[in-house]
DNA sequence: CGCTGACCCTGACGGC
DNA sequence: TGCCGTCAGGGTCAGC
């Protein structure tokens, strides 16, 4: 669920029914998730108002006066606005209670999402290492041209690698390779200016309709769905091995590039 | 430093 | 029907 996009969607979800508020109390049901879910946390945001909610990358940040609580939803999370008279379900481990009565409810599976304070000013070591957004100016073909170089690492995983972009999760990646028309094995360092030129531009054109597109998508996060079926249709490449290329018919390609489903066309992509 | 692969966890799905 | 292996949109970390 959560790429880019579909994190852009849950903050701009929640943001309306969180900023100015107060934090009532925070209900922590389950603590084990990527890392356990600070004691004092409770302590730390009761009666706190929420100033605004932020994104860096993947990162979600409810800032508050005396820090900003720090949520990323993993591979399975979701945060969604329900009424705190609902009763939680299975895996909604956390529930963010607001004196407004609203609650906003994370809910992980998988557990591979985090809840972690964040003190003013601290530079917490999850964001400080992170590279630039990818619709920022900060970004762009130049950028990964001048990085990539004397790398050997497939470009695909070059891309998702949060210390070079942030935010390109692994339906990105597939589709920004088909466009861009770049193999995702071919190395970072071997591609050139030119293409890192068009790789950047497909990387901010499709996040971009992507978020625009997020409305959609937060419908069906609150309906508890969950899978948006407008994207699929939008996909060219991935979940889609074995089919035929759109562009060119060929049979498409499926491997595996760190651990990561990868499909690509062998006719379209160099 | 760069790169690869193991690992964290639950649930869904296909084959037998 | 159950059991087993594989896979899933995240990221960190150890080891070479």
């Amino acid at each position: 669920m959560p790429e880019l996009p579909e994190v852009e969607t849950t903050r701009l979800g929640v943001a309306p029914y969180c900023q100015g508020q107060v934090v009532r109390e925070l209900v922590v049901r389950e603590s084990r998730l990527r890392w356990p879910v600070p004691q004092q946390l409770s302590a730390l945001i009761a009666n706190r108002t929420i100033q605004g909610v932020e994104r860096r990358g993947k990162y979600l940040l409810f800032r508050t006066a005396v820090g900003s609580l720090l949520v990323h939803l993993g591979m399975s999370g979701s945060l969604r606005v329900v009424d705190a008279t609902e009763p939680p379900g299975r895996h909604d481990h956390i529930d963010i209670r607001l004196r407004s009565g609203a609650c906003l409810r994370f809910h992980d599976p998988r557990r591979f999402g985090c809840f972690l304070w964040l003190a003013p000013g601290e530079q917490h070591p999850l964001l400080s290492n992170l590279g630039p957004e990818p619709l920022s100016d900060a970004f762009d073909g130049d950028y990964l041209y001048q990085l990539s170089r004397g790398r050997s690492v497939p470009v695909k995983s070059f891309i998702m690698d949060g210390k070079v972009v942030v935010g390109v999760g692994n339906i990105y990646a597939n589709e920004v390779l088909f466009l861009a028309g770049i193999h995702p094995r071919r190395a970072a360092g071997r591609v050139s200016q030119a293409r890192y030129n068009t790789l950047a531009h497909s990387i901010k054109q499709v996040l971009t309709s992507a978020i625009e597109q997020g409305g959609t998508t937060l419908r069906d996060f609150v309906g508890g769905d969950g899978k948006p079926g407008y994207f699929a249709q939008q996909l060219y490449v991935y979940g889609r091995g074995g089919d035929s290329c759109k562009h060119c018919q060929a049979r498409l390609r499926e491997i595996r590039l760190g651990q990561r489903s990868t499909v690509f066309c062998v006719t379209c992509q160099r």
